[in-house]
DNA sequence: CAAAGATATGAACATTTATTCATAAATATT
DNA sequence: AATATTTATGAATAAATGTTCATATCTTTG
């Protein structure tokens, strides 16, 4: 079934990915990967180019921050610690993603369409912090600085546990990590 | 002369991976931004992979660690601070190194051999941490989260540098930053 | 300043990889 | 169950890119 097919494509491309990165990526290679022979490849998609920028329009679309809504309303801390979680959990388990993003934003394959960034999640935590050094909460230090340590611990922790650790996110992992986050930005 | 025009093949490659990738990198296009024939980067280099595993070895030699050996005598956090300042200093004069460093580490054309000095700078900071917690000065939590929030962080915040503020890296920023490092780190 | 040696050139050639398409297999329709 | 329609295959072809080499241009040396 056609949805099957293209789920298939787009795993193998993110597998390949990270293994190979964008660089070595060959239609070839993704169809095998895929279990499917290469032409297969040209019925869901004109060329080599549509196919990753739709791959990365899906990747996009899945990781929207849904989360934010539900828990704006607790404690900064208590956000935060949510927000570490789950973000910490999403990047481990996909860490392929983080690889074909980073990647394919400066590629020869990006389509013009494809070149605004997720500056959101970026934002969603500039507002956090704000909000955090009102309420006398969070250290009186440039917001930029603060979310560099965030975002730049985060994905740098979550490779290590990808792939180091295999993927073996322990809660204690989780804890330990966030609670040297917290203590670095708390008032 | 030839140390000229092997500097100039370095910063061609580096400027175009920046701009499109590993994955969009030409012998023709390196030869064209360095200003010289294609067939000359084959007098320097046997082939476009020696190419680029030569310009990862020198970024290696190049980055921080070649400092370790003269202060490795100092005090942590002094040690750290030189670290972190020149480490800083020199990503964001240089972000597109980052840019070439990761996608190259996972592309095909990596020779094993330079597989290894990958680990070098996270071993340095590992028993520069090691010796921290001996001395009671560095918290006692796993030494792979505390590294991941150093270089998360360094990296990170260079990448933000480079990108919003022009490249313009004032003191107050090494400052700051470092010391949000060191209070997160300390015990 | 001529000849020898070293360095550089870029069009020709080789290789790799994307894409097509005649043919086959699967599925739906009567 | 025969026929039409849709989907899949992979060898053949086209396109892109890496590499070579005969020729040209600089540099050095006697």
């Amino acid at each position: 079934m056609k949805l099957d097919k293209l789920n298939r494509i787009f795993n193998a491309t993110l597998n390949l990915t990270g293994k190979v990165g964008i660089a070595g990526l060959k239609m070839s290679s993704i169809a095998k990967e895929a279990s499917m022979a290469t032409g297969t490849l040209y019925l869901y998609f004109k060329n080599k180019k549509e196919l990753l920028n739709a791959l990365y329009f899906k990747l996009q679309k899945e990781s929207a921050p849904a989360l934010i809504s539900e828990i704006n309303h607790l404690p900064i801390e208590i956000q935060l610690y949510k927000m570490w979680s789950l973000a910490l959990k999403r990047l481990v388990e996909n860490n392929l993603r983080i690889i074909f993003l980073e990647q394919f934003l400066i590629s020869p394959y990006v389509s013009e369409s494809s070149k605004e960034m997720d500056a959101r999640f970026r934002n969603y935590l500039r507002d956090l912090l704000d909000k955090g050094k009102k309420e006398n909460q969070i250290k009186d230090v440039d917001s930029n600085i603060l979310i560099s340590l965030i975002i730049g611990f985060l994905r740098n922790f979550s490779t290590y546990i990808f792939k180091d650790k295999e993927g073996e996110l322990s809660e204690k992992s989780i804890d330990e990590s966030f609670s040297l986050c917290w203590e670095a930005i708390k008032k």
